[in-house]
DNA sequence: AGATCATATGAGAGTAATCATCATTGGTGC
DNA sequence: GCACCAATGATGATTACTCTCATATGATCT
């Protein structure tokens, strides 16, 4: 019923290197559902390629039902909920929230520790950028209040370049 | 029904120039309701004094409710819900969101721009730092970008102090 | 390949936070 | 006092998400 060649995704890097590529192995994920003996069932194969087709996208649980259902839609809400929640577990999925009422999901991929967000207040886009300025932050907090730092999100809300233009337009 | 003295509440500051007092004028928050033409209701003032009588805390919509019932069980939570929404698009208060479901609301201070938040993933804590390291960054962002920062938001997620000696007992 | 058995799935009901609606209230200017 | 309009409280509606349970599937052993 669910049939799924076994290809190696490839997502474009996001970030500044421009031209990088950045292999999603389905077989590095196997191996990390299988340590802590969860299966890597063809509905949880399905996702994952949503993600790696959808890069730079910050997918909601109803945008990935809606994108896999495209290609099965016998595929259940539930199954989509609890794959997403199993993923984000494993860290091959990082959780985020913007403030629209609903969790969204993104690979991690290796550059995420220095990924960040750009949230426009107009128009509600959501842009990145990268910067490894954190780290040394990081290091400060670890010894100032004790705290084991295993990861950071920042966002930053303003204006985006094209709302500016619009708004000088008037 | 609603009797509520014109008080100047005050909040103790949070960061780390301890000693200092920040207080919150009710007349100041009178004034910005006004201009946008909004009146200062006495609810309004409650939801306003529990804030500022607790500090520190990340108070959900349903948090607040209890407390302002406590004094006045006639209050209705479709007004708390519409009085945090109002404050939080004036500025007087910021949302978060730690991923608990739930939308939290603090006090914007002076200090708001440097105040940041350590989310500890073992007990769910969550503690609070101060630090300008970002400020340069934002320019960074708004020339590489072409965004124009109004405002940012740090999360840094871990293990803290307290889950760590606690850990290290076992 | 077939039997076994724990895990995963799909369907649908249930839950909890938040929002919308609407009749009523209350303060302000006349 | 009265008209007007924003604000309130009660409650129903919405929506993201979770739970339950019967069935299906995949890995393992023979």
């Amino acid at each position: 019923m669910f049939i799924l060649e076994e290809v190696e995704y490839n997502i474009t890097d996001n970030n500044f290197h421009a031209g990088d590529v950045m292999p999603i192995k389905l077989e590095d994920i196997r191996t990390r559902l299988h340590a802590k003996d969860y299966k890597l069932t063809p509905q949880r194969q399905l996702i994952v390629k949503v993600f790696s087709e959808n890069p730079n996208e910050h997918l909601s649980a109803e945008d990935v039902y809606g994108l896999v259902k495209e290609e099965h839609p016998e595929i259940g809400l539930a199954t989509v909920y609890r794959t997403l929640d199993l993923l984000a577990q494993l860290d091959i999925l990082r959780v985020m929230n913007f403030g629209d009422g609903r969790s969204r999901y993104e690979l991690t991929d290796i550059d995420d520790h220095h990924h960040h967000h750009l949230i426009c207040l107009q128009c509600g886009n959501v842009a990145e950028f990268n910067d490894d300025l954190l780290e040394s932050l990081e290091a400060v907090v670890q010894k100032r209040n004790g705290f084991r730092v295993h990861n950071h999100q920042l966002k930053m809300y303003g204006i985006c370049k094209e709302c500016q233009s619009k708004d000088n337009e008037k």
